[in-house]
DNA sequence: ATAGCTGCAAACTATTTGCAATCCC
DNA sequence: GGGATTGCAAATAGTTTGCAGCTAT
């Protein structure tokens, strides 16, 4: 699966207009960053991305910006082991590798056979994904 | 499966001995309301649990408890959706089922018939679990 | 007796918020 | 022009740490 960055920031301005969120730069920077990645960064390397190419933006515009963006349905909250929140633009469901040592979580294709119910305990069911633990190739380096 | 709280503290107390770590009431107290627990409570959590019964506690003392808790293979850490971290008494391979408003976490037993290879991508793999994201009951009643 | 624990308070890290200035439509 | 958005700095939430005193062995 090839991400068409061109084409997904067109759909990204697209609607904002449509909801009436104003096209900033700092919006569609987050967003190129994120759709630019293939792991999942924390808001802060986000920010550190960012400001090579536009050292105005500000911290907190970061964190306003993933949580619009998540809003909007463009980007994704990832559930994370330890530390900081980590956000991915991949929002087609998928598995996670999570490192155990680092924090770091890697998408996954994986057929699992397995279809959520509509309601389970009581919950309605959104989504779901298998989680991997383990110790990622460079912390297994470390270890050494 | 019905945990056996008095053979798991008695569980702990051994292997603390073993270890020469001291056993003291708090530790003790913390490990109690973990195995006590069916939810997967955050540190703060368990911190205003004890502290009805044994008021002396210190919000401190439960963050280094549980980090004890977790390096003797007592309790686990469980990958979180937001906010504070979470502590599970509950060592077994199981699945989880996460509420997207509030983050509380539920246990649930599942039969996904997969099996997790030794290593994927480079990692070294240690576990898995499937996480269900949803509404909770609770939060399906604020909806309204 | 003494090494390990604890409580307290202060430090630190991650995130959120108030507000005045600024920018898109 | 005017409301949405931003930057800054201050506030808040969650967690960790230094240290002096206490406690289990």
């Amino acid at each position: 699966m090839v991400k068409d960055v061109r084409r997904e920031l067109e759909r990204f301005v697209d609607k904002c207009k449509s909801m009436g969120l104003k096209i900033t730069p700092q919006r569609v920077a987050v967003y190129e960053v994120l759709l630019n990645r293939e792991d999942h960064p924390t808001v802060e390397e986000v920010y550190n991305e960012i400001k090579k190419r536009y050292p105005f933006v500000s911290l907190a515009t970061v964190y306003r910006t993933v949580e619009t963006l998540e809003d909007l349905g463009f980007v994704k909250r990832v559930a994370y082991w330890g530390g900081s929140v980590r956000y991915d633009a991949n929002v087609e469901d998928h598995h996670h590798l999570i490192c155990t040592k680092c924090g770091a979580i890697k998408d996954i294709q994986l057929d699992i056979n397995w279809q959520a119910p509509e309601h389970l305990e009581g919950y309605k069911v959104e989504k779901y994904s298998l989680h991997i633990y383990g110790v990622c190739p460079a912390c297994q380096k470390k270890e050494n």
